[in-house]
DNA sequence: AAAGTAGCCTGGAAGC
DNA sequence: TGCTTCCAGGCTACTT
């Protein structure tokens, strides 16, 4: 499932494979994707040239000019591919856009639940999930991002999975920074001092820094806009462990439910309060 | 206010 | 072997 990290390689490679592009037409193969009037998207996006692509939060977004903007949710298992050549549509591929120049963007997601939309700027603003959304944690101090966190009870998990606090952070880098800042899943942050809070975004950044320099995780069926897998997996210390050992302390981990998520963690490493 | 849960989807794994 | 059940989880909507 594609975080912070894989929606940000994902971007980097579309926008050296698709600015300057142009967008000649559409075919959607699955209508459920695009959470507007497919009418209307389609011809928003034809004829238009690709001036931009980035991210915020988990959403890739391609600029056509300054006022029209193609977003992407990946959400568990969507894929944007920039196609050089002619290919021809796979099982779930959603989306085709083809360009003047013979090449293609694919949005291909097995489980549907990935979302396309075509929107102006204004359009984009009002839309409630993006208006929502808090700061990126690569671009806020981890005192400002600690703040958000200070004197909250409900459990932290939680709140680092709430995009309204926090953009970007999915359940992978949720345990992954938990685990490394030693701060239990279930701890409260009304019962951790404002040291340890900034200490647990200290460990955010870390993590999707080096999962950004690694290419993303690969889990499932995550592939950057070439169709390359990435490496941070290897590098996973909790995620998907269940039944291990903790490499720090020997015991096993734990496993069970936090926040509606499947959650390993370490009883003994990760502390409740401070 | 906050926490829990169903639902959206599919395929791969596990269980029988 | 082949069937059924469970599980993965981002996000919304609804309930407690």
């Amino acid at each position: 499932m594609p975080e912070l990290p894989e929606v940000e390689v994902i971007s980097r490679g579309l926008a050296k494979a698709l600015v300057g592009k142009t967008i000649k037409s559409v075919s959607i193969l699955n209508h459920g994707t695009v959470k507007m009037p497919w009418q209307i998207f389609a011809s928003r996006v034809a004829g238009c040239t690709i001036t931009r692509v980035h991210r915020r939060a988990k959403l890739v977004i391609i600029d056509l000019g300054d006022d029209l903007h193609i977003t992407f949710h990946l959400k568990m298992t969507g894929r944007v591919l920039a196609h050089e050549s002619a290919t021809s549509p796979e099982k779930h591929t959603r989306v085709v856009f083809d360009l003047t120049d013979g090449g293609s963007i694919e949005f291909h997601d097995t489980r549907k639940f990935g979302e396309v939309r075509a929107l102006s700027t204004e359009e984009l603003e009002e839309w409630s999930f993006y208006r929502k959304l808090g700061p990126e944690p690569l671009e806020t101090s981890v005192s400002d991002l600690a703040e958000r966190l200070v004197g909250k009870k409900a459990n932290i998990k939680g709140l680092l999975l709430n995009q309204s606090i926090v953009a970007g952070i999915g359940n992978i880098y949720a345990d992954e920074s938990l685990f490394r800042a030693g701060i239990h899943p279930k701890a409260k942050p009304s019962d951790l001092s404002k040291q340890s809070l900034e200490n647990l975004f200290v460990e955010v950044q870390k993590v999707l820094k080096q999962a950004i320099s690694e290419n993303g995780s690969s889990i499932r069926n995550y592939v950057d806009a070439g169709g390359d897998s990435g490496g941070f997996q290897n590098s996973f210390k909790v995620y998907g462990k269940k039944g291990e050992l903790c490499p720090q302390c020997g015991e096993q981990f734990e496993t069970g439910t936090v926040a509606g998520r499947g959650s390993t963690f370490c009883a003994k490493c990760q502390k409740m309060s401070d």
